[in-house]
DNA sequence: AGCCAGGCTACCG
DNA sequence: CGGTAGCATGGC
């Protein structure tokens, strides 16, 4: 087996489900796709997508709490915050002073945006918001078919040889869509998406983060 | 004691 | 367009 697909099956194997996002909300369950359930976890979602640019799964946690201490989880309550008290409460995850102008931004893009589902241009659009960003907020926000790639996707593929140096985001996103949407389609695709995501992080954080990279899996596709 | 985290914008050529 | 400096904390 050397195709992408293979890859996600093989570590879907390997780590089973991951069931992922939402940081803070306890009620929800591996297994369960049909998260978020209301704007107060669409919101949360806005938030820790912008939190966890280029920081720790920990140090978004630890920021998500602050917030919710400060009872400042919805856009509005974001918006009426010291904007002082606001960078102190999102210190952990770095960048503090950008991130805080980039969660008034989303804050009012979602407000602005009323229930319905936003296009990847208008997410775009948003000053704070780049192409994984966009992704994730679509794929796991409103479960729609968008494969985000990360540093991590990136790396993994280019040490397994599916794309060269030089490849970009789109064409990534490009290389895998086009695989994935022959197999699947609707809840199936989306979820597919979601969980082989969250299985490249998994596996990422145990074999890729300092060289020299390699597990036995990828001894198993060369 | 360093090294490095699930990026993005602005500005350079 | 493509490439990169700057942002800037804290966990391991």
């Amino acid at each position: 087996m050397s195709s992408i697909y293979g890859l996600y099956e093989r570590l879907l194997s390997e780590y089973g489900t991951q069931g992922w996002w939402p940081f803070l909300d306890t009620s929800y369950h591996k297994d369960d796709y049909s998260y978020p359930q209301n704007s107060k976890q669409l919101f949360e979602i806005y938030l820790g997508v912008v939190l966890t640019q280029n920081a720790t799964f920990k140090s978004v946690v630890q920021s998500l709490e602050n917030l919710k201490s400060l009872d400042a989880l919805s856009p509005i309550k974001v918006l009426n915050l010291d904007e002082h008290i606001l960078k102190e409460a999102i210190k952990p995850s770095k960048y503090y002073n950008q991130k805080a102008l980039y969660l008034q931004n989303v804050a009012h893009f979602f407000m602005a945006q009323n229930g319905k589902t936003p296009s990847r241009a208008d997410l775009l659009s948003i000053k704070g918001i780049g192409e994984e960003s966009s992704d994730s907020i679509l794929l796991y926000g409103y479960n729609e078919p968008q494969m985000i790639i990360d540093a991590y996707t990136k790396r993994i593929f280019t040490h397994f040889g599916f794309v060269g140096e030089g490849a970009k985001y789109r064409d990534l996103k490009g290389l895998i869509e086009a695989e994935f949407s022959k197999k699947l389609s609707g809840k199936d695709l989306v979820i597919a998406y979601q969980e082989f995501h969250a299985l490249l992080v998994e596996h990422a954080k145990r074999f890729y983060s300092r060289k020299p990279y390699g597990c036995s899996i990828h001894a198993e596709f060369v």
